[in-house]
RNA sequence: GCCAAAGUGGCGGAAUUGGUAGACGCGCACGACUCAAAAUCGUGUUCCUUCGGGAGUGAGGGUUCGAUUCCCUCCUUUGGUACCA
């Protein structure tokens, strides 16, 4: 093999890998350890597109270099394998979602060998495999037989729980529960029942069972979480989302708030991804107070962050789904409330969302005492209060807020000012500075004082304290749906319990088809037999999609064991992910959920981090461009501006010189020419992108594709003529442009839009090498670009300028053993020193260029030299290793490239003697001389100023300043 | 509305702490080799220019001997998020 033929190069190279297990990890405590891991893909039907593997390559790259540098290197991959396209398969074909997965599974995996990755297959994991599944359910009932313990700051066993009731009733425990636990005392808890006890402990459980408002999706069957809702339809489908009060398996991770927040300091995650989960968790400091009513047990609890404000509350306002709602509303209003909150709640999200700037209410009735005033405050509901944040009800200070001041105006409420020297005649100021006014005893205080003094007053008063408040709600853990985890709990009356470790995993139950039951049920429904041995039924849902990929990091560092879901001793070397590449569309989901079960399963012990990833990274995406053409709808008469084409009548036929043809047929007008005739209705249509080449129809291609008898006689109008049945009329005088414009756009790569890339495509043509080395070259990793081959000839073209340093004109292998010269080591030591900065800035575009400098510069020496050329492989093969592997047995080694070490760089060959000094005058470079190193700034001055070029653009004048600025320029000010 | 990131040639994109803007690649043009093509190699390529030079990193202003880089105002794009009290 003499040319450099990729195929066969990388074929053997992989099956090479393969056979020598050459990427196996074994725990070795002589190394220090480094753990890369990529977000594990859902395998869908469609199979990878170029834009999946960025990610992938710039892991496999890193992972390789620090192989490389001696690191024993963890690099596993796996499969997110439970997930909605299998099941909405399995419902319209019948076919089990296990076989679909397992097929696209082992797509996926032929797809990634052709990349050449260093992944350690022995690590896989698939979270639909019970052997998985199984600790995924473990986890979950360790979650069940767990409470947050508010004085220790973490989970414990629910027995210390049960202890501390047995011993002193629940008075002294801070924990955190269910808004509604009652308090009891000793005597109470032991005189409770078995099932009342059950109830009570549920309230404490990390796992819980709870009437919740959920988003609920009827076309899908199923509860949606927040980040499955986008703009009020579901993320997958695009399927109307309602809300609905519903009984659910919750995960209490409203108790890791604040952990989940302080976290984020510790970790280099991307700014802008900790940032979202910052305003995603939503802490925000305040107050709650309590408001007596008229009703003596109705007291509305509202929190507020702007306490100092309590003297401009001029009314409260209740949420549509309020509980008090009904005891306050009195007899008179009865009818108009009971209205306006059935229609609230019938409303969608994306109703209530799409009609915000609607004022909509109704007055209760009743009203309010206010706590330090006494003044009667009328009491309203309305949908802009919501039910799931704070207490669903809120004090309305129109002077201080928009939306009551809004409210207030509209339904003639009044608006009091209570800061000195703002002006609310037109809209509220939410200023926080300045003096309380019309405030009773806070009268004359700086805000911030006011504040402090409120507080303390509501405390006196026993009605409020301060409070601080979270906009994350508890996370629903239930689908109902067939192909997920099965919650490992059954229920004995409505009282549940989990199974015991020993009868896990709990398996996916057979059934006869995969949608809910006639009843309503989920699918689970469906299962005979499925009930403990005692015939008690266990639960029907089954656990959300982010649950198996909530610890699977974990996993892969002992993913055998079948004693425990990673050893004490994996854990304890592999420790926590050095590298985490993956998308930003994950941070308020998955990235999340993980934070918060790799902090619980850190308090129970069984993890010793608690923070999973110390650095993550997230790759931008790679689009699509699709492209588009026009087609005519209806058609009148016009001439165009550009040109003569004329569009007679309703048929569509086109101009004078095809006016014959009365049939009906197709027109397409090419994008230069839309403009002139946009008057008429057209619409875009999506085409096949290999139809297109610059932004150009081959309409012949596009024929083919359609394969559609219909288009036989289809129209395709351009600047000049028009193109019907295999040939071009030309309908104008002067030059002939038959070019039909498409029109390109950048998107998501979709099946439905025809823009997908296939990287088996790619690497059928260039090769693998080539395409890593590309999607590396396109750009930084974490922006977002579209894909585009016009750049991938030149990296192609590197890949085979390098084979032939190696090669001499007869295409043999010829390497010299003569030593090298100090130019190349040089242009070596740069590249190396290059590539390793570039690696620790994960800067990977820039280090391509530095191999093509470096190669250019090499091969126009002619340079063949064994000492250069081995280093040269070695510091290539984390982004090429496929010709990287070829070289180096061609250079005679016996082991694998993944066997060397990264050359050290060494800096004696990169000392520069001299420097060329660019000299400017006023900031503008005039000149250019050169200097030694060690010469003193005194002689350089002296030199510069006494040379003939400089004096001339001085003309005479003294200059005011030198500024000489070592190895960088040399600035005269006159 | 709020939060965040980003605006540089025909295109993708470079530019350590402020120090020769446009590296590298694509595209384009010309040339060499060839009967020819492919491949390969070489030269040029921000714009304007009277060939001296001038302008230039979204717009305007500021700090500086010197600004793509720092500060202020504005514009545009892309993500995220929203009656959050």
């Amino acid at each position: 093999m003499a040319q450099y033929d990729y195929r066969s190069l990388e074929k053997k190279w992989q099956q090479y890998w393969d056979e020598h297990q050459t990427y196996r990890a074994e725990i070795n405590i002589a190394k220090p350890k480094f753990y890369a891991l990529d977000m594990f893909p859902y395998p869908s039907g469609a199979g990878l597109h170029v834009g999946h593997p960025l990610g992938y390559i710039a892991s496999d790259v890193v992972a390789r270099y620090k192989k490389l540098k001696g690191f024993n290197v963890l690099h596993p991959m796996g499969f997110d394998a439970f997930g909605l396209p299998a099941e909405q398969y399995a419902i319209q074909t019948g076919q089990h979602p296990a076989i679909t997965t397992a097929q696209n599974i082992s797509r996926y995996k032929e797809q990634l060998r052709g990349f050449g990755f260093s992944f350690d297959w022995d690590k896989e994991v698939q979270t639909s495999d019970p052997s998985y599944y199984k600790w995924t359910q473990w986890i979950f009932v360790r979650l069940f037989k767990s409470w947050y313990n508010n004085e220790s700051d973490k989970a414990e066993p629910i027995d210390t729980l049960i202890r501390i009731f047995e011993a002193h009733g629940n008075e002294k425990v801070n924990a955190v529960a269910d808004e509604d636990t009652p308090a009891f005392t000793l005597a109470e808890w032991n005189a409770f029942s078995e099932v009342e006890k059950q109830r009570m402990l549920l309230k404490y459980r990390l796992a819980y069972l709870a009437n919740t408002i959920v988003n609920w999706c009827p076309e899908l069957g199923t509860v949606l979480s927040n980040d499955e809702v986008k703009d009020g339809f579901s993320e997958r489908g695009g399927f109307p989302v309602i809300r609905k009060d519903m009984l659910q398996w919750n995960l209490r991770i409203t108790a890791y708030a604040d952990r989940l927040l302080s976290g984020l300091d510790t970790i280099d995650w991307p700014e802008p991804l900790k940032e979202m989960q910052r305003n995603w968790i939503g802490k925000s400091l305040g107050a709650e107070l309590a408001f007596k009513t008229e009703v003596p047990e109705a007291s509305i609890k509202v929190f507020t962050t702007r306490i100092d404000t309590i003297f401009g509350v001029t009314f409260l306002v209740l949420a549509p789904e309020h509980e008090l709602v009904e005891t306050l509303t009195t007899a008179n209003r009865k009818a108009a409330v009971t209205d306006y909150v059935e229609q609230a709640k019938n409303r969608s999200e994306r109703d209530r969302m799409s009609d915000v700037k609607t004022i909509s209410g109704e007055f209760t009735g009743s009203y309010a005492i206010h706590p330090f005033s006494g003044d009667k405050i009328p009491v309203w509901v309305a949908d802009y209060v919501l039910i799931g944040y704070g207490t669903g009800a809120v004090m309305a200070v129109p002077a201080g807020d928009q939306r009551d001041y809004a409210f207030a105006k509209h339904f003639n409420l009044p608006i009091i000012p209570i800061i000195e020297g703002t002006d609310v005649s037109a809209m509220a100021d939410p200023t926080k500075t300045g003096t309380m006014i019309n405030s009773g005893f806070i009268n004359g205080m700086e805000v911030k004082d006011a504040t402090l003094r409120a507080i303390e007053e509501l405390e006196k008063l026993k009605i409020g304290k301060a409070k601080t408040n979270f906009r994350i709600r508890d996370a629903i853990f239930g689908r109902q749906r067939y192909w997920g985890e099965p919650i490992p709990a059954y229920f004995d009356g409505d009282i549940p319990y989990v199974l015991d470790e020993s009868e896990l995993p709990l398996t996916l139950p057979e059934v006869d088809a995969y949608k809910p039951t006639e009843a309503g049920e989920p699918p689970l429904g469906r299962a005979t037999n499925w009930q403990t041995a005692d015939g008690k039924p266990y639960e029907l849902t089954t656990m959300p999609g982010w649950a198996g990929s909530s610890w699977y990091f974990f996993r892969y560092m002992d993913p055998h064991n079948e004693k425990e879901f990673v050893s004490k001793e994996a854990q304890a070397y592999w420790k926590d992910v050095d590298l985490y590449i993956g998308g930003a569309e994950h941070a308020t989901g998955h990235l999340l959920y993980s934070r918060f079960w790799t902090k619980f399963l850190y308090d129970r012990g069984w993890v010793n981090v608690d923070e999973y990833a110390k650095k993550l990274i997230n790759q931008g995406m790679i689009q699509g461009i699709s492209e588009k053409i026009c087609k005519f709808g209806r058609l009148g008469s016009t001439t165009s501006k550009t040109n003569t084409i004329y569009f007679q009548n309703e048929l569509g036929i086109v101009g004078p010189e095809i006016i014959n043809n009365d049939k009906n047929f197709h027109v397409f007008v090419s994008y230069d020419v839309v403009n002139s005739i946009s008057r008429y209705q057209t619409s875009d249509h999506y085409v096949l992108i290999d139809c297109v080449t610059n932004n150009e129809l081959d309409i012949n291609k596009y024929l083919e594709w359609r394969a559609d008898p219909e288009f036989a006689d289809a129209v395709f109008v351009t600047k000049s003529g028009y193109w019907q049945n295999g040939s071009f009329q030309q309908v104008i005088n002067g030059p002939i442009e038959d070019i039909f414009k498409t029109k390109p756009e950048v998107e998501k790569m979709s099946k439905s839009k025809y823009n997908v890339v296939n990287p088996d495509d790619v690497i059928a043509q260039y090769g693998a090498d080539t395409l890593r080395m590309y999607e590396m070259f396109l750009g930084p990793l974490e922006q977002s670009k579209p894909w585009n081959t016009n750049g991938i000839d030149g990296v192609n073209k590197f890949l085979r300028k390098l084979w032939r340093l190696f090669h001499n004109d007869d295409d043999q292998f010829a390497v010299s053993d003569a030593e090298p010269t100090a130019e190349e080591l040089k242009i070596l030591h740069r590249t190396i020193k290059k590539t390793e900065d570039d690696i620790a800035s994960q800067s990977f575009n820039t280090s391509v260029s530095s191999f093509m400098i470096c190669v250019n510069e090499l091969s126009s020496l002619q340079c063949n030299k064994r000492k250069i050329l081995t280093d040269l492989v070695v510091i290539l093969s984390p982004y090429a290793p496929h010709i990287a592997e070829e070289l180096w047995q061609l250079l005679g080694n016996s082991e694998s490239v993944t066997q060397a070490s990264f050359p050290a760089f060494q800096e004696k060959y990169l000392i520069e003697q001299s420097y060329e000094y660019p000299i400017s005058i006023n900031g503008k470079v005039r000149a250019k001389m050169n200097f030694a190193l060690d010469m003193p700034v005194a002689n350089i001055e002296r030199e510069v100023l006494a040379s003939e070029k400089i004096q001339k653009w001085l003309e005479g004048k003294t200059p005011k300043k030198v500024i000489i600025v070592p190895k960088k320029i040399v600035n005269i000010v006159i």
